[in-house]
DNA sequence: CAGTGGTCTAGACCACCGC
DNA sequence: CGGTGGTCTAGACCACTGG
């Protein structure tokens, strides 16, 4: 993250500057407005020219901040439109690890069922990693991923439970296959990036099961933390998948 | 890579520019003449203020152009001391997939040992990958990576000759742990960037003894293919190691 | 066409480095 | 101390977007 970031209420305040560039600070003002919530991912926050008058500096200089909020993935620059608060992830990013052949007919949609959901209480390492207190309750939910008709990935989350209330109660089978734009439309979370821990092992006779696997068969898993806007973890995901299957590509600097 | 990489050749006209900013010419100018050797890396380039008059254009403009460079892994500033040509990559970062944990004894120093060498013909994939004509010959190298006395990765290297044949002959058991820096050193080649790519299979039963493992057991492959300055491919090489040693963590966004 | 971001200039002053 | 890159200014003009 950048290392500009401060707390939203030492970014807030109106005095100047410590001993920071100044085109630093207003990055960090500008990032707090965007936290808020005062424009919505997708808008267009004010032009250049009105935000330098408004906070009494050359254009450069807030070029400059605005480039850093830009590099850090929370703006948007759109030649001759604006610039945009950026909407969270979007994609089926976890399928990037696995290359799932189709064997016969064309690539058939991916797509999503919830298996299980069920509220409880977060352990130590939940809690922990959720910035929760000890005690706090959590929604548990079981989710299979298939392409066509071949099960693929097996898939448990963790979401905190005040932020997720919305998702307790709904009909899981109206839910959407990608997650992350449901979070957004149905309990105001974006993420905004995540960290994948990957490993392997092999597949206890359940999960086998559910992916038409045998137990013992090697199993990757893809730990993922995700993150919104304001750096906090929301949620927390294991994905099993087929090691046969696994495929990844890291390019090195 | 840069959007803005042309020839050399194209690079080096000294006719302004087309349709181009001339920020983006000036890079494409400076990338070129680094290329060509004009600059060692780790020796400084001309300060700003030189490189402006001498193109005659503003010092901001120079510093947008630097900045292309920067992104790109080529240059390196130093505040108060100048503009530096990078250095290639440098650390055993083959072991980043892996955690090797050291049971007893302080963690104990990595280090390598060529199993083989040879010189052969390449094939269709090794020519195709690095941009060889067909029936070019390579040196095909076999390494065993330690730490402390437990073995843990099985490479093999595959090098275009014509280049590498200061590597042909010398004495490997002089050889460096690190392969890159010697490169650099020995062949003049710098390794500026790579593209690794992760799989997942068993050992065979001569893999498997090298590293004291059993026939069959869970590998993960790496298969790096390695680039100079110039976005040459200069080196192939397959790395095996446990599987259930294996831990990577990727960043989404 | 008016409004937006993108490029470029010609300066000024500051912060860091090494002698 | 002189030389380097880092910050900042107050403009000008260009290129893209949309009505």
């Amino acid at each position: 993250m950048a290392a500009e970031r401060k707390s939203v209420a030492a970014a807030l305040r109106d005095t100047p500057t410590p001993g920071q560039s100044r085109y630093g600070w207003l990055a960090g003002a500008l990032r707090a407005r965007i936290l808020q919530g005062e424009w919505v991912p997708g808008e267009a926050i004010p032009p250049e020219a009105v935000l330098a008058r408004s906070y009494g500096v050359a254009l450069g200089t807030i070029r400059q901040a605005l480039a850093l909020l830009v590099a850090d993935g929370l703006l948007e620059r759109r030649h001759g439109k604006g610039t945009f608060v950026k909407a969270g992830l979007g994609g089926a990013s976890m399928l990037r690890f696995f290359r799932f052949r189709q064997s016969g007919e064309l690539q058939a949609a991916p797509h999503s069922r919830i298996l299980s959901r069920k509220r409880r209480l977060a352990d130590l390492d939940e809690a922990d990693a959720l910035g929760l207190p000890a005690g706090a309750s959590v929604l548990v939910l079981e989710r299979l991923r298939s392409i066509g008709a071949q099960p693929c990935l097996l898939e448990t989350l963790v979401l905190p439970l005040p932020l997720f209330d919305a998702l307790a109660e709904s009909d899981t089978t109206a839910w959407d296959d990608l997650l992350y734009p449901m979070y957004q439309r149905v309990c105001g979370v974006v993420i905004h990036h995540a960290a994948d821990h990957l490993s392997f092992g092999q597949f206890t006779g359940q999960q086998a099961r559910r992916l038409d696997l045998e137990k013992g068969h090697p199993c990757v898993r893809v730990q993922r933390r995700a993150f919104d806007l304001a750096d906090r973890c929301v949620e927390l995901r294991s994905t099993l998948g087929d090691a046969f299957a696994f495929e990844y590509t890291a390019q090195v600097r």
